[in-house]
DNA sequence: TTGAAAGCGGTACCAA
DNA sequence: TTGGTACCGCTTTCAA
């Protein structure tokens, strides 16, 4: 383990091999317009390998004078099995096309800090997923520092931004739809105390709110506790309602336990539906009704992106992309 | 929106509030070693300002000589509000003394490939949480290329990285041992059948079988369905085993609705542990006895890394940093 | 087929 | 107090 004091740089292979540094950099990139004997292909080979050699990205790209960088920033990074999955996928697919995706943390941050800090790595394109509200003042800086495509995946629009509309409003609506439905018109809309999730919850109260043929729709705060859960199930009588949507099936699960554990019958006196379609709703009994949300391919973002990227103008500045199904189970019968 | 060909540079805002570059340099770092006047001061800031500069982070670190780049790989982003907010914890902590976390994703890439790839953002550090193996050439790798810090998180030492072990056989461990005091000595151990776990679930497994007082432990390969699931209950007659311990609470409870709706009864004719203490383990009836792993702070890895970072040397090779302790619930009755 | 050299953007030494 | 300038590592044009 010699603790080399440097990192060997292209001279130190150039040297090694013998060659120029112009030699070196044409070999290793495979460079079609310059034909180098098969000799020397091979020495600078093996001089690298010798050597560990890497190149250096900054100094890369600070020359080309553009990254391939997909900058993905995080602030909150929110758990659950829909999203994660949509992560990995979407990386794979950039990785596909030859981009580097860089998740930046950016907890704390404000919007000011966190886009300079965001264009400081020169991205060629910036994801935002919604958790962090982006301004047009931060697009405009990410542009001026050479992003070629700024995306939001959220409820709204930004101006400046390519914006692939996820509206969560669609989540609550279906939910609210479908409980009205089965005859339930006084229904309680579970939102979450915890922070981070405004973003996502609020829109989905809103929905359920614009849902026609409701009498009263309530929103009932509720942390991700069982203590939390067990005192608004101690609530449920006098808050007269007869139908319940639980922002997600983990609250749901969580209420319905409580709800059962409150001598609540289940779907009788109350009518659950939660969202996101996690296999844990298929466990307890009566089997949890859900909204499933269809999240877009990685494949058909990481294709919108690429697009973006060599062609700004081309894709339309808003797509929506978000749909949303009521999936039918035992806890809000017909 | 005016879509200027290129970003300003240090050189248009010189211009613009007409001193040299160096001058520039000196007043938006702040530099103490030289005076420069409040006017001229003031002039740079508004010149910087207007044209919304942004300093290039490739640059900078190109003339410096080293990043503040703490590289966070990622193959496979496993799911779980532990790991989550663990990672949040992390990024806080490591952001607050001034480094930049870059979640970098390795999906599909070879130990090889993938230290290549990080290699060349020349990262002071490099944490890898295990998902991905590491070997001592790809931490030699990574040393050549200027990190000062390689921190394993997972069951194995590394040679050449610093080590926080992380034993997984611990959670398998404590698990069978629990079902031992509680009588049971023929073990079912669940291991999924989804690729990427492979990392957890062996030593898991390897941990329960080390445990004295059992007649029989034997893996039961299962995926993440209802399905499969299922498929498992129905054999559990013929299998002839008294309890389970089930890699994880989602595992466990999938499991455990199956083995009831096929009619055997928890936790007389099985008794289930599960790990990660999640709260959905709490919905079911019995409630689920889990192992809860004590995960070390973000705040104290962060801590770590920066110590390993200002001396490579100061810092011992090996921290065991995990601690597992079974939660007896109404899954395994004593 | 290969090499010399300019230049990407920023920093810091030395001189003025 | 400020400016000129060399240099970090790499790519690419132009010349040999």
């Amino acid at each position: 383990m010699s603790d080399s004091p440097n990192p060997p740089t292209s001279a130190d292979v150039a040297r090694l091999a013998g060659v120029s540094r112009a030699t070196v950099s044409y070999v290793l990139n495979n460079a079609e317009a310059v034909r180098i004997s098969e000799p020397t292909r091979r020495r600078v080979r093996e001089a690298a390998e010798e050597l560990g050699y890497v190149p250096h990205a900054a100094a890369r790209s600070l020359r080309a004078g553009h990254t391939r960088i997909v900058l993905l920033p995080t602030s909150h990074v929110p758990a659950g099995p829909l999203y994660s999955n949509f992560l990995n996928e979407l990386q794979w697919a950039l990785r596909r096309r030859d981009y580097t995706v860089v998740q930046y943390g950016s907890l704390g941050l404000g919007g000011d800090e966190a886009a300079r800090a965001w264009a400081e790595l020169r991205p060629v394109a910036v994801i935002s997923l919604g958790e962090t509200a982006l301004s047009p003042q931060n697009v405009a800086t990410l542009k001026r520092a050479g992003a070629r495509a700024v995306i939001t995946m959220g409820p709204d629009t930004v101006p400046g931004a390519h914006a692939l509309v996820m509206d969560q409003a669609e989540v609550g609506a279906r939910a609210a739809a479908h409980l009205v439905e089965r005859g339930r018109r006084r229904i309680g809309v579970v939102v979450p105390r915890e922070d981070g999730l405004e973003l996502f919850s609020a829109p989905r109260l809103a929905g359920a709110e614009s849902v026609a043929g409701t009498e009263v729709v309530r929103a009932l705060p509720m942390a991700y506790t069982e203590e939390s859960a067990a005192a608004l199930a101690a609530r449920w009588g006098e808050l007269g309602l007869d139908g319940v949507f639980a922002y997600n099936d983990e609250y749901a699960m969580l209420l319905m336990r409580a709800l059962q554990d409150a001598g609540v019958r289940i779907p009788g006196e109350a009518a659950v539906i939660g969202a996101d379609d996690l296999l844990i709703g298929r466990l307890l009994r009566p089997r949890l009704s859900t909204v499933r949300i269809e999240m877009p391919t990685g494949e058909r973002l990481a294709g919108l992106v690429d697009a973006a990227v060599r062609d700004p103008s081309e894709i339309t500045e808003r797509y929506d992309l978000m749909a949303a199904v009521a999936v039918p189970r035992d806890s809000t019968p017909s």
